[in-house]
DNA sequence: TGAAATATTAACCACATGGTCTAGATTCAA
DNA sequence: TTGAATCTAGACCATGTGGTTAATATTTCA
């Protein structure tokens, strides 16, 4: 009924929800107001996960209301079998850090129970269409998160109190070679300098950075923003 | 007029934009089709840090478009003036790392110019009133880039390809304890057992791992997911 | 120019670390 | 219950590591 191109073929569907009531209640929506194909529904995970490798639905609407773990899990269960399954999360709670991880497994689409049916169908088509979509309001919340995550992060590497910015350039180039994991000989050879020099600066380093070991060196690096430029890499 | 709540403050902002045509243009927009107050424009960023020193605007609109570097770091230098300043990033570019990095170190919104004038507006409108706004086209280009640092991140650390999970669990334990930079006597000290027990256990970390030293370990459990679940931390 | 910071090297020493082998105690699944 | 895996521990040895002091060359900046 509501989707814009006629002649695309129907999204096939797969629906997970643990309470029966609102897995029908969607289903039913789904079928009346939508032309999309409900090809299966599951009221656990596991079963959802065998249901969708055996249909290879375009579509997955999971809950993830279920005692936290479960839902979340699945997607990313689901997201490791790289079946090109599209999968769209859907809950009663917009708490931020769910919607996050929710994201951060691979959801291509975050709904509340309590939004209007039209914006569920909304964002189905959307998600088939190969975008991915979250509602104004969530996303607004999301970007907090993402941006409080962030500030925090980097809180503490300030400035003046990171104790990397006092290293010369040179022990820089040491502690680069440090951090990943070269010994005393193999740095003087990587740097064309005597072993001993190269004590010289790691012993320098140390005591700038108020460490003993190289261990700690390299946590320290590590912890405090070194290399950021480099590979730029999300660890969460 | 367009604005809601007419009993609310105007909001007051500043522009900044290193092309003097688009910066007027934007200015006589805003003036005529809103009525933020508009109270100071700048054509560089170092100009426009103190222009927000001094006016406290509660809205920046930032040109990002100079090139590269400019526009994001000073929206990073007014986010650490922590001033309550809420920066909207305003470029051509649809670019998802710009979006990306743009959202990352504080922008409240982003829009492009090509964008029709009524959106600007509502972006200013909904980010004066707290909120982060960033257009479905956008979020959306956001998003894929998310999930694709998060896959690309995710993908090396794989099951079985990944030698963390050979470890027995005091393996781990001991392990655990050398990320943290602590020497064998600690560690048998922690763990109340002796130090050669130890030096075993580090050695057979040695082997599973098939690195030659602490540091390598350390840096083989911190690249391969040891320890993600306790530290909820984003580097980028 | 002259002081300060940086980069380089040496020598000496104590100790931590890593490699290897052996071996008893315990646990756990076939 | 027997074998495999794991945890524990000791001994031996070579080498890497870290602490200290001192000295020279080079660079940088006031």
């Amino acid at each position: 009924m509501r989707r814009g191109l006629e002649f695309k073929k129907k999204a096939r569907i797969i629906i997970v929800d643990d309470n029966y009531d609102h897995l029908s209640g969607i289903k039913e929506l789904i079928e009346i107001e939508s032309d999309f194909d409900v090809v299966a529904t599951a009221t656990s995970a596991s079963v959802a996960i065998s249901l969708i490798k055996k249909y290879r639905p375009e579509i997955v609407l999971m809950d993830i209301n279920m005692p936290e773990k479960d839902g979340l899990t699945a997607i990313a269960e689901i997201e490791k079998l790289d079946l090109g399954v599209r999968t769209i999360a859907l809950t009663g709670y917009d708490d931020p850090d769910l919607i996050f991880r929710a994201m951060k497994i691979g959801a291509k689409g975050y709904i509340l129970k309590t939004m209007a049916s039209a914006q569920l169908i909304y964002a189905i088509d959307e998600v088939a269409s190969g975008k991915i979509y979250l509602p104004a309001t969530l996303s607004s919340r999301f970007f907090e998160y993402f941006q409080k995550s962030f500030k925090e992060e980097t809180q503490t590497v300030n400035d003046e109190e990171n104790l990397l910015n006092y290293l010369t350039q040179r022990e820089e180039e040491v502690l680069d070679l440090l951090t990943q994991g070269i010994t005393y000989k193999g740095v003087a050879q990587k740097l064309f300098i005597s072993e001993t020099t190269v004590k010289t600066h790691v012993n320098n380093i140390f005591q700038k950075l108020q460490v003993n070991d190289r261990t700690q060196a390299v946590l320290y690096a590590l912890n405090n923003g070194f290399l950021n430029r480099r590979k730029v890499k999300i660890a969460i």
